[in-house]
DNA sequence: GGCCAGGACACCA
DNA sequence: TGGTGTCATGGC
């Protein structure tokens, strides 16, 4: 079967206009709203990091020493807030330990390396892993969600049950190894999935609707 | 008032 | 390795 990823990159480009991600000030802000967004609402995440920048919060140093409790009650509006302090704690815990606590020591590393560091952290899943190279690291690590997904499901190009393996392969194998491309597809096709490609699809005004097998109203 | 959101982990078979 | 339960707030 022959694809061409870059088509529809270049659609929902001239649909949605350059997303211009990851939005954040600096790379550990990065790092903490990709810890932060799991499974959650990015409005709810901003809130979150809000009262971090606020408590002057937003610095490796800053949340090692600050209070568990404390962490957990800032970050309380991004949902999951018991675990996803730990996994905050335990992120920059493994930065003091094994890099000095230098961030940019650990995201200087080559992504092979720096994938697996990540992938060895607790609370820090592929997605996250590859969110975290490709916005903080600046190396190119396609970034696989839930509305990529659901997006290359409808479009015939996937199952529910593909691998994350497997899409990351797919479209990495059909892209150029071109960092702000990796950047920019990821984050259109999050757009796309929160403006039409929803669990309750709206298929028109979709910029694929035409080379959609789905249409409308196909419950995956 | 229910559904859903830019996942990961523990536990089980 | 694959399926299921758990974690939780806030917008729509």
């Amino acid at each position: 079967m022959s694809i061409d990823l870059i088509e529809i990159y270049n659609r929902l480009l001239n649909r949605f206009g350059k997303q211009n991600w990851w939005p954040a000030e600096t790379e550990f802000e990065i790092i903490i709203g990709a810890i932060l967004t799991q499974a959650s609402n990015w409005r709810n995440v901003e809130r979150a990091i809000i009262n971090l920048r606020e408590n002057d919060l937003l610095s490796p140093k800053a949340i090692l020493g600050v209070d568990e409790n404390k962490l957990k009650e800032l970050i309380r509006p991004a949902g999951y807030y018991n675990e996803k302090a730990k996994k905050i704690k335990a992120f920059v815990r493994f930065l003091h330990e094994n890099y000095d606590g230098n961030l940019d020591k650990f995201l200087g590393l080559d992504a092979e390396k720096l994938r697996e560091e990540l992938l060895s952290i607790y609370g820090i899943g592929p997605e996250t892993a590859d969110s975290i190279i490709l916005y903080a690291s600046n190396k190119p690590s396609f970034v696989i969600d839930a509305y990529t997904k659901r997006i290359m499901s409808r479009l015939g190009l996937a199952n529910e049950d593909t691998s994350y393996h497997d899409l990351k392969k797919f479209f990495e194998l059909r892209l150029p190894k071109d960092l702000e491309i990796y950047k920019e597809f990821h984050a259109l096709l999050v757009e796309l999935g929160k403006t039409h490609c929803k669990v309750r699809p709206k298929c028109d005004e979709c910029p694929l609707n035409d080379i959609c097998e789905s249409q409308n109203e196909r419950d995956i």
